[in-house]
RNA sequence: GGGGCCGUAGCUCAACUGGUUAGAGUACCAGACUGUCGAUCUGGAUGUUGCGGGUUCGAGUCCCGUCGGCCUCGCCA
């Protein structure tokens, strides 16, 4: 047991505090070793204050003193002093103090460490994952997971208030094939059978609703056993709810109430609600995609009536076969160099884009290889349409609708990106509204849910659900915050025969549907209200709040592209044994 | 499953077209120094160039394979 207990964190003490005794414990910092007077920098979550052993003052502390080392846990007990006025460190919150030693006792000496902890030199993911523990001793990550902790309070508190209560709905569950892959668990109790880990508690929240528990909530973890991106982990966190008896607007005003407290609580930022709506159509039309980023401009124009009328084969040829040209303007890029375009065309080719013609816009018109393809008439009725001028730079791609959307959306980022057209202390979040229900699946000849099979579909659009499926908006939004997803829900079909028109629709036969979901088509028979919710991705939205792109800072222990936790060393092999009493058996690697 | 980038001292990186004993900064160790706060000064130690093979008189550099990290397309209702 230590006998120095401590009385203030590392970064409490101010120039009020001066003359009291105090003790203090934490890591070294840093030390600065004069031969005569040593300054240790003592940090803990709180701070750093400045510890001084003074030979002069106590002679066996100062002794002891020139021991430590980097990351060595010591306690400290001494007095308060005010530094004088031209010792005064404003780049510490303590910088007023410092404390005199009198007395230390080393609580554990630590090897080198294998990176600094308090610089700012990047260091490789994989050496940082490895060694978690010092990389979250690093106090910017201890302010991320701080930020996190805050938004989670934030949510419970807020939740709490406007009736909400939070329930735990089961991980080992059910499998649903649909969907992302499952991360299955093999039953030891009922062998050859598996559980699933959820993709989201979607189907036990409708299902709390039928009991009546009437507004749901839960901070809760999800599992898609798919390929790893920068904003992508095969757990992650949903901030999860559901609620009775309403309608969009409900659920919409709801969150926007959180986004606000959230704002407020880590940020100190004020925001307005409502926030602005966009309808799929307009999104796809002008963005080329569901989750635009509306902090820039620079939206897509369709150019295919142009493309039609002029003489370049390439546009003309897509025009008339049912495909379409649309383009952007990137303001100001006339200056981009030939081969910093061909990088762009690289760019579009990675999606699916076969080429990208463009214009250089200048006092006497448009400028390219491919001008003489357009009359004058053509030219000016383009330079009209994206209202450009000399300087700027059109971009356009002509291909099947997915393919330019796809491509020009990226483009349009990427063209904002480097060229600064984003103002990134800004947060702009919106609601992407009237997706619409289905899409066709070709490779099967079927349609698929947009959302899920669950979502509800537009009553005004009932009457054709069976002649025009492509057109029957769904009851769905998304949230998005900067050109993210942050989130997505819907209302939910309440009535059983709706939900059996619906898996009729998807080719999901009546077997099927009760194997997979015959829980929920039961509870829809007694008496289920109708409901809906949402589930935001909490990992995104404090990465985006922080300023960061990498959902990795936020997530305390997370997970390299390849699936795996290089600290624990996770997957790993498995005894026989345990495989044995699961009825296991590895295949042998071809 | 496809495409791309990367792996050199504890860490971050350098090493021209293949060419002598693989360097720098920082961290580390030792000594000096009583007011620093990125302390300073002097000195020192530190390498399976991820791993395996190949080409070559000679490989950190070229080729093949493999392992690992990152980005990305597909995938992610």
């Amino acid at each position: 047991m230590s006998d120095l207990q401590r009385t203030h964190t590392c970064g409490q003490l101010r120039r009020a505090d001066a003359g009291s005794e105090v003790t203090l414990s934490g890591w070294v910092d840093t030390r600065r070793d004069h031969g005569g007077v040593i300054f240790i920098d003592l940090r803990d979550r709180y701070g750093k204050t400045q510890v001084v052993f003074n030979p002069e003052h106590n002679a066996e502390a100062h002794k002891e003193a020139s021991d430590l080392r980097s990351e060595y846990v010591i306690a400290v007990k001494g007095k308060v002093n005010e530094r004088p006025e031209d010792m005064i460190n404003p780049k510490l919150e303590t910088g007023e103090i410092e404390v005199m030693s009198d007395k230390l006792e080393i609580l554990n000496t630590s090897e080198t460490p294998p990176f600094e902890i308090t610089a700012d030199t990047d260091v490789s993911t994989e050496l940082r994952l490895k060694y978690r523990y010092l990389d979250l001793r690093r106090p910017v990550m201890q302010k991320y997971l701080t930020s996190r902790h805050r938004v989670c309070q934030a949510a419970r508190k807020y939740f709490d208030s406007n009736n909400f209560i939070e329930v735990e709905t089961p991980f080992l569950t059910k499998s649903t094939p649909e969907g992302a892959r499952d991360y299955l668990v093999p039953s030891r109790i009922n062998r050859g059978q598996f559980y699933a880990l959820p993709q989201s508690p979607q189907l036990f929240k409708q299902i709390l609703m039928v009991s009546g528990l009437d507004r749901y909530f839960q901070i809760v973890k999800c599992f898609r056993d798919e390929d790893l991106r920068a904003q992508r982990q095969p757990e992650f966190t949903q901030i999860d709810l559901e609620m009775s008896f309403v309608r969009e607007d409900d659920v919409i005003n709801i969150i926007e109430g959180l986004m606000v407290e959230v704002f407020k609580a880590v940020l100190g930022k004020e925001i307005t609600a409502p926030f602005k709506r966009l309808s799929y159509r307009d999104a796809m039309s002008l963005y080329g995609c569901d989750a635009p980023d509306l902090r820039f401009e620079m939206t897509i124009k369709e150019i295919t009536d142009i493309a039609k009328k002029s003489n370049f084969k390439v546009f003309k040829s897509v025009a008339e076969s049912g495909g379409q040209v649309r383009g952007i303007n990137a303001t100001g890029c006339a200056k981009l160099s030939r081969k910093e375009i061909d990088e762009l065309t690289t760019f579009v080719n990675q999606f699916g884009a076969k080429g990208l013609a463009w214009f250089k816009v200048d006092e006497n018109g448009l400028t390219s290889q491919i001008a003489k393809f357009f009359n004058a008439d053509l030219q000016s009725e383009i330079i009209k349409r994206f209202s450009a001028v000399p300087g700027d730079l059109l971009l356009f791609v002509a291909d099947k609708e997915s393919v330019v959307s796809q491509a020009l959306s990226q483009l349009r980022i990427n063209i904002a990106k480097t060229n600064g057209f984003i103002n990134e202390d800004e947060f702009n979040l919106s609601w992407v509204v009237d997706f619409p229900l289905f899409e066709y699946n070709e490779e099967m000849d079927r349609y698929d849910s947009l959302h899920h099979p669950f979502t509800s579909p537009h009553p005004d659009d009932l009457e054709f659900l069976e002649e025009r499926p492509l057109d029957v908006r769904a009851r769905a939004y998304d949230i998005v915050l900067n050109g993210v997803e942050l989130g997505g829900g819907s209302i939910r079909i309440h009535r059983q025969d709706v939900q059996k028109k619906i898996f009729n629709l998807l080719k999901i036969d009546e077997a099927t549907a009760q194997e997979r979901f015959g829980f929920l088509l039961e509870a829809l028979k007694y008496g289920a209200p109708p409901h809906g919710g949402i589930a935001l991705g909490l990992d995104r939205m404090v990465t985006i709040l922080l300023g960061l792109d990498d959902i990795r800072e936020v997530i305390a222990f997370p997970k390299t592209q390849k699936a795996a936790c290089l600290m624990v060393d996770a997957p790993s092999d498995v005894d026989e044994k345990q495989l044995k009493d699961l009825g296991l058996s590895l295949q042998k690697p071809d």
